[in-house]
DNA sequence: CTATCTGCAAAAACTTTGCTTACCC
DNA sequence: GGGTAAGCAAAGTTTTTGCAGATAG
C-alpha cells in the first residue's frame, strides 16, 4: 500500500441534517434516470425510501427511514425498507456508513467525502476534506493487499456536545 | 478541522491472525499491572475474554471470543462476554472496530494503525501506516466540531481473495 | 464484608426469509 | 402477461437486561 497524501484543508460546511429541496430533487431524478436506463424497477416504495435518504443527511438508519416514509405509502413494511435499502446498495445508489456501534446507517451521498462522529451523541456529519480525493492508492499490502477506496472517520466532540450549558444533544 | 499529512509509506507486515506468545503475554501483564493501580476488578472471565483478545488480532466478533474461551472457563456465557467487551472498552483496554456490515468487531491493539478490510471475504488486517502518526488535528469543524482521532479504513481485495485459483476465503 | 461481577434466562433490538399477492414495464 | 417487488408474519442474529448467587480485594 502506498498512499501519498498531501496537506489539506477543511472546506467548511454549516451542520444540518437535511438536503434542500433542489438537491434532493436533482438526486432523485438522477436516480430515476439512472434506473430506466439500466432497467432497474421504480416502484413507489423504492422511490420513497431513497428520496428519504436522499433528504436525511443525517446518516439514517432503516428504522429511522421507515419512520419517514411509512406515513406516505400505505402499507410499508421495515422489511420492504430493508431490502430496498440492499439492492440499492447493491446497484450502487447508495452506501453503507462504517460505525463502531449497533444498527446499520445509509447515506446517498456517493461524492468521496469523510464524516466527523460526535463520541458523544453520535451524531454523523459530512466534511469534504479537499485534497484527501487527489490521494493516490497503489501498489499492494501484506499478503497481497490490494487497496481501491478509503473510509475515514474523524472521531471528535461536535459544537452541541461541547457547549456546557444547554440539554445535550442525543441523537440515534 | 486542519489535518495536514505528509507522505506516507507502508510498513509491510505478514498477514496472520494470532500474535505471539510473548506480545501477548506483555499485553496481559500491563492489562494487569493497569487493573491493579485503577483498582479493577480482575476475574477469571475478564482475563480470559482480555487475554483471547489479545491473541487474536483478527478483529474477532464477541461471539467468536466466546467461542474461543467457553471451553476454558466453565459455565461463561455469551452475554458475560459482551459485558466484560463493554467494561473494557470503557476502560480504555480494548476498541471496538468500524465496520460496515452487521456484528461488532473488537480490537485490544490500542496503537495508531490502519485497517485494511478485503471487500469480498471481509478480512480486516492491521497496517502501520507510517508518518500518519505524524499528523496534526486541529481547529475546529462545521458547527464547532473538535477533530480528536482519526479512524482510517483502506478498503479493497486481500491476497487469498484476488487469487483465481484455490478456495475462496470466507472468514466471519 | 460488600460492592461488583457472573450465570441464566428472557427480552429487546436489529435484520433476514418464505410465501402469496400486487404491480411495473 | 411475466417476472420482479412488496406485504405480512415468522424466524434468525446480535446485543442487552433483571435478578439471584458468587467472588475479588
Amino acid at each position: 500500500v502506498r498512499i501519498i497524501l498531501r496537506e489539506y484543508a477543511e472546506t467548511p460546511r454549516k451542520p444540518r441534517s437535511d438536503r434542500g429541496i433542489a438537491e434532493v430533487g436533482s438526486m432523485c431524478d438522477r436516480f430515476e434516470r439512472e434506473c430506466r436506463k439500466r432497467g432497474i424497477r421504480i416502484t413507489t416504495q423504492r422511490l420513497a425510501v431513497y428520496k428519504a435518504l436522499a433528504r436525511d443527511a443525517g446518516h439514517p438508519t432503516a428504522d429511522a427511514l421507515y419512520a419517514r416514509v411509512r406515513s406516505g405509502v400505505r402499507g410499508l413494511s421495515l422489511a420492504t425498507v430493508y431490502r430496498i435499502l440492499d439492492s440499492l446498495e447493491r446497484d450502487g445508489f447508495i452506501r453503507r456508513v462504517s460505525t463502531t456501534d449497533g444498527a446499520g446507517r445509509y447515506d446517498a451521498n456517493l461524492e468521496f467525502h469523510q464524516h466527523l462522529v460526535c463520541r458523544i451523541c453520535g451524531r454523523i456529519m459530512d466534511s469534504q476534506v479537499e485534497g484527501l480525493r487527489s490521494l493516490s492508492l497503489s501498489g499492494s499490502g501484506p499478503g497481497g493487499f490490494v487497496p481501491e477506496t478509503l473510509d475515514v472517520r474523524i472521531v471528535g466532540k461536535c459544537g452541541s456536545c461541547r457547549r456546557p450549558r444547554g440539554r445535550k444533544t442525543k441523537l440515534n
